[in-house]
DNA sequence: GTCTATATGGGGATAGAC
DNA sequence: GTCTATCCCCATATAGAC
């Protein structure tokens, strides 16, 4: 039947945003979605073949919905760059609302992706880069013709940063909900939206750093307090990270 | 030896930022220690166990320096308000220059607290959150100090966002580079730092919303497209999940 | 405190009947 | 296409010698 492929991927996409990939085994997958084991393998090859096919099967018309507000945005520009705050609503908005829109996975898939983002597993990110990096190049350029004033260099951080409190935001509200000892309503979609969007339109729009940006240039501007910079405790030196990656 | 512990404590935390709490093993943890298997459950108790007390080393210093950075800047500050940049400089930067202090466990630790923001397991939530629930509170009640005038609701939504921002780039920048091209580094810590700050102060004070908050919504702008947003209905179905562990 | 050896169970994947 | 049964490996945790 061809019902059992769809279950197996309903099931897993639940069970890999609540607890993970690697937590997340194919006995309790094939045990939920009522189907056997071994179906997983007949359908996909493997565990991870199966996390592909679930990525394929939402992110293209994600995709295409994010597109679509783009051209539309930019149709209506005419010539002109479209405003920051929109490319921000094209580049977020059709992902966050995948939430309350229950033929699309509901909830899960949002959560998913929100937390592939900071994912530690390497196949993981191999899949989810290759998905994405056509997204950001379309977007990247947009953001250019938005704010010619400001250089790449901190656009593309900027941009980042965006990404990042949009990952945390699908990712889960439980964080939201301890900050604001329940005055913030995580299921308020509309709200969540409107807000994050203006949030990293701010973001994105504030004026430029008067530092140079550089890493051997000379620093005209006073540093507001050198004490932040070394905090209390033991100075803390700019010795070159040991990170790998 | 009293080294065996530390050992341990070193290579778990190396490990379990790069590979993830679930897909790192014991074996795995004692083989880069050089220890022996049984050393884990005798030092500490068992795998959630050795987690804990991973988080309990570093946090405390890391806390004690947050709040540090808060009393110097209420301290120069006379009676009145912190600016929201100190306030956000005191939560951020003494997490993100983790990765630059070889004393402090290096990237590792940074890494490993950035990704466990957007952590599936329950029990690492667990964790995580009791040790962070007071420093909350803190900042919290700091930022409402500094911005009186944003409805509370409001606030609270955007110190969310601005922790989502730094938990991205604390658990790596690998997306950094893609949507960069290379043309920003991930390295410099201090142009992060200070790019960061920026950024999520400018979120915070961004002018108040003219729309209503209320879930209540009128909404006197035009939606540009219905063509690519799904209405956002109701509920989103929530059965727990069968998964062990 | 540290080791070897092992208990106990779950994991992904597959063979082959139906 | 779907099932049962099983292979084989790795996981965490513990027992007990040294």
């Amino acid at each position: 039947m061809q019902n059992t492929k769809g279950r197996i991927l309903d099931s897993a996409e639940r069970l890999f945003a609540e607890h993970g990939y690697d937590a997340t085994s194919l006995r309790a997958i094939t045990r939920e979605a009522g189907v056997n084991l071994a179906a997983v393998n007949y359908h996909f090859s493997s565990k991870e073949a199966l996390l592909r096919a679930l990525f394929a099967r939402r992110l293209e018309l994600l995709n295409q919905k994010r597109l679509a507000m783009l051209d539309a945005f930019e149709a209506q520009a005419g010539g002109r760059p479209v405003p920051a705050e929109k490319i921000v609503r094209a580049l977020m908005e059709p992902v966050l609302r995948l939430g309350g829109d229950p033929a699309a996975g509901g909830s899960g898939f949002g959560m998913l992706l929100g937390r592939m983002y900071s994912w530690p597993s390497a196949q993981v990110n191999r899949i989810f880069v290759s998905e994405l990096r056509e997204q950001i190049e379309r977007f990247r350029s947009a953001f250019r013709h938005a704010l010619p004033q400001l250089p790449a260099k901190e656009l593309y951080w900027r941009i980042f940063f965006s990404i990042g409190a949009m990952a945390h935001t699908l990712a889960g509200a439980s964080l939201l909900e301890i900050i604001s000892d329940g005055v913030c309503d995580p299921m308020d979609l509309d709200g969540m939206v409107e807000r994050l969007i203006d949030y990293a339109a701010a973001g994105l729009q504030a004026p430029p750093p008067v530092r140079l940006t550089g890493k051997t240039k000379k620093q005209g501007r006073p540093l507001p307090n050198n004490l932040a910079i070394n905090p209390p405790s033991g100075g803390v030196g700019k010795s070159p990270g040991a990170a790998r990656r």
